[in-house]
RNA sequence: CGGGGAGUAGCGCAGUUGGUAGCGCACGCGGUUUGGGACCGCGGGGUCGCAAGUUCGAAUCUUGUCUCCCCGACCA
């Protein structure tokens, strides 16, 4: 990408109604723009991160075999009958409109009753199960205050996937590798170490569901979390937490975080409630079990764009980063970039290229407010040198190092 | 939904005994510059959130309304 291409701009301060650190420094650097409160667009950069970030996801779902699909926004109210939950007293953030010929339709704000209804069409059999299915969506809720730039929004993109089985003890094995296909993802999201996957309530069968919280100080969560067991509990849940699982409360250090990931066990519950029964073996009607998976793809992208940052802006872990190279262009050198930029492309390695008329100073506080990985200069003096200046974004020093050594850093 | 704060140019802000709006950044033109957000000159851009009211006259006073932010509550 060619910066001068790229129709967003810096921003030198931010705008003065985001006070949240992710929101302020996303906007500033371009990467989003702001609708109303707790809607915000995806610019060119935020697009790419969101979309390395549904990548990650995407490849571990479909390694627990679960199958894409995108279910609709537009929500049918009878489907929600079913279960009682259309009802603005039990769920108090609806989005609901209507169609010109009078019919209520509703704004997903999750698609538990929707793929229920759905499933029935397809599963009849014991044979057709388990089934695991997953979408990218975009999800509405009313919420009464947004807050915490795109952290907590009224319109973000979830990853919600719904798997179905014949008994009890297979979704408690799905239920598992699930947890460790969350693992796998937070892993290579960076986000790993600080996130920790934590009982929470919620569970319609089993008694807690859990979460996956990350430490960040913008969250809104408090986990207590018990280091040499490596245990953690909401704090929602504490007391029976602590109770059920024979904990002491005195080992427990309660830390702030951020909620990436929830996943329930709904046992038989929804599916009696909405119908979707199958024919066993033995010729019997039997409801099916139902498991429930999310990840807040957009709220992931503000919890790291939230811990992974500095005075001088977004520091992306390479796995998410917009790009991997920030290439400044100093001088008229226009053709010596190119010529490196070309290289970099056909090595597969996503490039941003400054090449706008702008000074240095400008360029080196741009490519530390967007945060890409690793930063380049090609100017006269370096050329003069024969080398190529490097700096890593974590790091203050750079060094000058020959193009072969360039490619060997970034092939790692 | 309760409490608090705020709406003036794309962004950040100033502008009270009421007198017809200004600064920095950004933007356009010219010139000098060119390795960590340059400088000089000239220039464009604003129904002062919106609506009523008071007044000869309202960004400024009154009322209503919309929006935004923060704390709380809420959060499958």
């Amino acid at each position: 990408m060619r910066l001068s291409h790229n129709f967003t701009k810096t921003l030198r301060e931010a705008p003065a109604d985001e006070v949240a650190l992710n929101a302020q420094l996303l906007i500033r650097a371009g990467f989003v723009y702001k609708e109303m409160a707790g809607a915000y667009a995806y610019l060119p950069l935020g697009i790419r991160v969101l979309e390395k970030i549904k990548q990650i996801v995407r490849e571990e779902m479909n390694v627990i075999d679960s199958q894409e699909i995108i279910m609709t926004s537009l929500q049918n109210k009878a489907v929600w009958e079913k279960s009682g939950r259309w009802s603005d007293e039990k769920v108090d953030v609806w989005f609901k409109s209507k169609l010109q010929d009078g019919t209520d339709v509703g704004f997903g704000w999750t698609h538990e009753e929707p793929i229920i209804e759905m499933m029935q069409q397809y599963i009849q059999s014991y044979k057709d199960l388990p089934v695991s299915v997953y979408q990218f969506q975009t999800k509405m809720r009313n919420e009464l205050r947004a807050k915490s730039g795109i952290m907590r929004g009224r319109e973000f993109i979830m990853k919600d996937m719904y798997s179905f089985h014949a008994n009890t003890e297979d979704l408690a094995g799905y239920y598992d590798k699930v947890i460790q296909a969350y693992e796998r993802t937070y892993d290579r999201l960076g986000i790993g170490d600080d996130t920790y996957m934590t009982f929470a309530s919620g569970g319609a069968f089993t008694k807690f569901s859990h979460e996956f919280q990350t430490i960040c100080d913008a969250g809104e969560d408090v986990i207590y979390l018990h280091r040499g067991k490596n245990i953690a509990v909401n704090e929602e849940v504490l007391d029976e937490a602590i109770e059920e699982l024979g904990l002491d409360k005195k080992d427990l250090e309660p830390i702030k975080t951020a909620e990436v990931g929830n996943i329930f066990n709904f046992g038989t519950q929804k599916s009696e409630e909405m119908g979707l029964y199958f024919t066993d073996q033995a010729g019997t009607q039997n409801p099916a079990y139902l498991g429930s998976y999310g990840i807040g793809i957009t709220r992931v992208m503000g919890v790291i764009a939230e811990k992974f940052s500095d005075e001088h802006g977004l520091v992306w872990p390479n796995n998410i980063a917009p790009a991997r190279v920030y290439l400044v262009q100093i001088g008229d050198v226009e053709n010596q970039v190119n010529e490196l930029y070309n290289k970099l492309q056909q090595a597969g390695i996503e490039t941003i290229w400054d090449d706008r008329d702008m000074r240095p100073g400008e360029k080196f506080a741009d490519a530390d407010l967007i945060g890409i990985p690793h930063r380049v200069v090609v100017s006269p003096k370096t050329l003069e040198a024969g080398k190529l200046e490097y700096k890593s974004r974590s790091k203050s020093e750079s060094q000058l190092i020959d193009e072969p050594t360039l490619f060997k850093l970034l092939s790692v």
